[in-house]
DNA sequence: GTCTATAACTTGATAGAC
DNA sequence: GTCTATCAAGTTATAGAC
């Protein structure tokens, strides 16, 4: 690996860790093996270095997200693929945790690939539940594009909670507790084509929020 | 205000506006119009006197939640009072922002308010959505506990997803989305006591999830 | 490309005068 | 109680040797 390499890898690490205010040209050199010189030479200072790093660290994102979003299935099974993935809950979340610090919201540079990375996410989430939606699957009266947006903040909160508690179960129970909503949100009448009778509509309510 | 008064609440804005790691004791100082030795005299350095400041936002933090839950109206009404209060959304969660920074989580004395404030919320909500359970608004089978921790979830993520937009769209949407989702838990049977025909149950359908 | 030296400044705290 | 002086260590670079 070259040294501009591991230059960017030390900074996702140290990002992740300690956040941009907390993260020192130093430590960084410290981690990656290099000296003061390599650094500078290789990128425009810590504002440069971090930016090279957080485009990484969202592309890195994307594809792990992708993975879960275009796996097979209906679309409440492929938001619970994107839901349960495992996750270093207690760590947060490399993109989103970045958010809270205010010199990476100051500079454009480095805000712009959070802007991107949950624009991105989001748009993926809300193509999933449309598809849902039109197919049948989901309730008409379903809304793709905030629902889209209440699974993204699910996870980014649960993330805060998890860490606030220094225990990943308010994640989780968050996570399920959304779940439990979404399955709700099924449709209760067929998809277009079919015309149930009354029963099979009213039997099938006690079930609607359960597993 | 006596100058430890004083100390407290420009640590509170601090914390606030920076976090703990870029919070620095001279920016404190200056805010505060004291001097160091002030500072030394009535707090032990700074995480003494930023132990003190997260205290007392968290008070603050759950007086101003107590308002918008201890309103009149459903369950869903005062959740929804909750979800809707006005916020300045770009600025965070005086608490949960704080989540983010490895000093907090670190010190067991600077992540205990978090920790108490968040379950402290989550029970409250608890108790509200158990009570609608109870009292047949809300679905029998819904999951009060968990419920709540996804209410509190999208606030904090609906946070994240706003400063990382420069934005506050995202947080509302991510919070419409919620109600929407959560409208859709309303029992579709009757209280006990009453037996509503079947086509009353068939006509509320259609409206689940809107507003 | 990588290294060390140096610089100007900040950090977090202590000492002691008043 | 509040102030200024002082301090060792760290921060974010630049300069120039190799």
């Amino acid at each position: 690996m070259s040294t501009g390499e591991k230059l960017i890898v030390a900074t996702q690490e140290l990002l992740w860790e300690r956040g941009y205010v907390g993260t020192s040209p130093k430590a960084i050199q410290q981690r990656a093996g290099a000296g003061q010189g390599s650094m500078y030479h290789h990128f425009a200072g810590k504002a440069g270095l971090a930016a090279a790093a957080v485009r990484r660290s969202a592309e890195q994102l994307r594809a792990t997200a992708e993975g879960d979003l275009r796996s097979s299935g209906s679309a409440l099974e492929r938001v619970r693929a994107y839901l349960t993935r495992e996750r270093s809950v207690l760590r947060g979340c490399r993109i989103g945790g970045l958010a809270q610090d205010p010199d990476i919201v100051a500079d454009p540079e480095l805000r712009r690939p959070l802007e991107e990375t949950f624009g991105w996410l989001r748009d993926q989430l809300t193509e999933v539940l449309e598809k849902g939606r039109r197919s049948g699957e989901l309730t008409a009266e379903l809304d793709a594009r905030a629902t889209a947006a209440t699974i993204v903040a699910v996870v980014q909160g649960g993330y805060v909670l998890a860490r606030s508690a220094a225990d990943a179960a308010p994640f989780h129970q968050a996570v399920d507790g959304l779940l439990r909503l979404l399955e709700g949100a099924r449709a209760q009448t067929s998809p277009p084509g079919l015309r149930p009778g009354t029963e099979t509509l009213v039997k099938s309510l006690p079930g609607r929020l359960g597993r």
